[in-house]
DNA sequence: TATTATAGTAAACGGGCGTTTACTTGTCAA
DNA sequence: TTGACAAGTAAACGCCCGTTTACTATAATA
């Protein structure tokens, strides 16, 4: 029933993530699941509408994915009380969990992809692309050093997250991936050595 | 003579950083430029013609800024052997002129940003992309570490480049891009700092 | 069993694509 | 002054785009 629907939303992204929406034709997508394009159309009015549900799943996805972490989105929805007491250790447990997230999981790393070919298109994309990927978790991760009393708590962010958004891009054109795994593990226990340090250094 | 072939690498290469280069129609480039299509094929035989131009002539352009800076492209040309000599002090100096480098210069800025949009859609294309922004600049620091004699150069070259990176995409979508060179600058000031006790200790 | 809805095919639609052609200028050397 | 060439226009080319239409097969419902 819903099989075809879903078919298609899986393939488009897929296609989207690779070619970019412009260069992926509608016969592309029906040709990839074996139908014809006049099928498509029993399930969705336009190519845009596939686009735009692609969207819409990212952002339940998200919700969904912060409701189990018990962590923010930061995203799409406001930051929640809960990590008002956070702690240095879940902040890095975090971080590890969403570089996971967004370069294995095949939906995620397909979506990440697809954002970064239309960030510049329209605003809505840009706005999006640093929504979940630039600009939104560099936010959410000051917010946090902030409250855990930290100064400087926007460069701390950025040196933070930035070797996290640097590896997705080296993890996409790298042949020995897990290296890269391991490489951002390294990296996120002298973030967490170093935060400790502060932390004891100002009381 | 050769100025309305300049013209159309010029205009072209804007257009495809803004929509990516399926998006953009040969009448696009013409229309932007005042002229007609036709007039467009008395300098460039094709659309890919075009676009293979702009990747020449960037890596006409990075051989030359290599040449200047007596610093390594390590992009597209071999490393010479100038900065085994390098110090921390003209690595942060070469890492804050690539930066402005790949912002503030219109055709950098651009042809990064239609790199970004393209990395995807071929493994050239790919291979570009990690050599110019992304395990290329990783890579020439690592080495620089390496013949600093600093122990961990690979991550060490990830934290150090990673800000820049992130940086680029930050600043892409920023309203106040003073601000962004500011946050860079104050970063860069953190490792040099940083880098230079690491030596220190290690004597 | 007849009806109705669902999911699919095949073909056509108008339009825009990249490219080519035939033709018009203007410039400058022979 | 003529002829050749470079640079441009306008229109047409065939092709593929996203979308719509007319029709078919299947399977559940009344």
């Amino acid at each position: 029933m819903g099989d075809t629907k879903e078919r298609i939303l899986q393939t488009a992204l897929m296609l989207f993530a690779e070619k970019g929406y412009a260069a992926v034709s509608v016969s592309d997508i029906a040709g990839a699941l074996g139908i014809t394009k006049g099928a498509l159309y029993r399930h969705y009015e336009s190519k845009r509408d596939i686009f735009d549900s692609i969207v819409s799943r990212m952002a339940q996805r998200d919700a969904a994915q912060a409701d189990a972490d018990g962590m923010p989105s930061g995203t799409l929805v406001d930051m929640p009380e809960a990590y008002r007491a956070a702690t240095v250790d879940n902040a890095v447990a975090f971080a590890k969990s969403m570089f996971r997230y967004w370069t294995q999981d095949p939906f995620a790393s397909a979506f990440r992809r697809m954002l970064t070919l239309e960030q510049y298109k329209s605003p809505e994309m840009g706005a999006l692309y640093q929504q979940y990927l630039a600009a939104g978790p560099v936010g959410y991760m000051e917010d946090l050093f902030s409250s855990l009393g930290l100064p400087r708590a926007h460069e701390r962010a950025v040196a933070f997250y930035a070797p996290m958004f640097l590896l997705y891009s080296v993890y996409d054109g790298a042949a020995d991936k897990p290296a890269v795994l391991s490489t951002l593990d390294a990296l996120m226990e002298d973030a967490r050595e170093q935060l400790n340090r502060q932390l004891k250094d100002m009381r």
